[in-house]
DNA sequence: TTGACTACCTAACGGCCGTTTGATAGCGTC
DNA sequence: GACGCTATCAAACGGCCGTTAGGTAGTCAA
């Protein structure tokens, strides 16, 4: 059966599963990089390196530098969404509050626990070559909008409503939770459940006593 | 008055205060360079250029690119440092939220109303040379603090409570007001007075409709 | 056996980088 | 007028960058 399937395969698909394996190789490789040193720091040579491959080899399963990390952009974007997707269709019954929990907990984990290609995004889009950002923003842009809507749900709810802007209010909540690519640590003490909570409860009630 | 002054300045500091003037038009343009492109692509002929002179000329003013570097992200923890103690002053003798609101706004201040040296700390530190690094965190650190004791201050009056730690509250609120440097437009129709309001009330209330 | 194709290589290209060297004006002081 | 000092410059240094050209094994179908 398995091999029935593996000559089907190859039969489909004339290259051997090699090509795609070396490609998966050196977008993991890159994504770490870009992740832990930069784009600047992150040279074509340095990316081959980690794959075991010369710098000229990598031409041959990607066209350019910004080619690599344009596709770890996107990719970074896709795990977010497939996250979100998830959270949305596992808290359909749940209230207001825990809907929001599950969606802030898949969206951290989308940083922290499907690889560094969303944590990249996070910390590497704001200084991307233009020609990069101009790809990525409309994508991006999508995943904005499915917390836009999300939150406008919530909000017409009777147990949420915020004091001014959803869209507003969408950034600042971003911004508590893309920050933690600068300072958390999964496998630290505090688990990331518990943060998810930790920023729910702050967005959702506040620091007031009441 | 001012003449006997004057003497006694060019007395006091035998160099002529124009060094001085060039070493702050440095440091102005190279941080409106880091700001925009970022740490890799404000080269010294990049910065030289903006200033009027040449890069070779730059160097009878600082010893290296990261030492012009590093003296903007001082400079740029220097000015939160200030915001913050007059936000303190200033805000004595009122109650927890205004007191919290006065020292968001002069923290958001910082970022978009007196240069771009904070803004530049804020979105440049994290892939800033390790040596650079090493520098700068202990200072940045001595900032931290001042917000530290602010919020445990806070958190002991009866008007606040914070449902976990107050560091981890300190750093969802730093991750909230810094990351407005990816959105906000201080020009825009949104006026820095009403953004400090929103993250305050959603800082204090959160979004639930109690 | 030939020929196309894949995946890799070595070597090199032009270009920009941060930085250094050494020179040249200008300027106030002895 | 000689000297020392400041501020600037042109030119060059070695080094690394992204990328390309051209070659070479290996595989596999005709």
């Amino acid at each position: 059966m398995a091999r029935t399937l593996d000559i089907r395969k190859t039969l489909i698909s004339p290259q051997p599963p090699n090509q795609e394996a070396v490609r998966t190789r050196i977008l993991d490789q890159a994504a770490h990089l870009f992740l832990t040193i930069g784009y600047a720091e992150t040279t074509v040579r340095r990316i081959a390196g980690a794959v075991g491959i010369k710098a000229a080899s990598l031409y041959h399963h990607f066209g350019s530098k910004d080619e690599v990390f344009e596709s770890i952009l996107i990719r970074g974007i896709e795990v977010m969404v497939e996250s979100f997707d998830i959270a949305k269709s596992t808290s359909k019954s749940l209230d207001a509050k825990e809907q929001l929990r599950l969606h802030i907990r898949a969206h951290l984990g989308a940083l922290f626990e499907h690889g560094p290609y969303t944590a990249v995004h996070v910390s590497s889009f704001h200084f991307a070559p233009p020609i990069v950002k101009e790809q990525i923003v409309p994508i991006r842009d999508g995943y904005e909008a499915l917390w836009t809507s999300l939150l406008n749900e919530l909000n017409t709810k009777d147990q949420m409503s915020v004091p001014t802007s959803v869209a507003l209010h969408r950034l600042i909540l971003f911004g508590a939770m893309n920050s933690s690519i600068e300072w958390f640590d999964p496998n630290g003490d505090y688990s990331l459940d518990s943060l998810a909570n930790a920023i729910t409860d702050q967005f959702w009630e506040g620091v007031s006593s009441k």
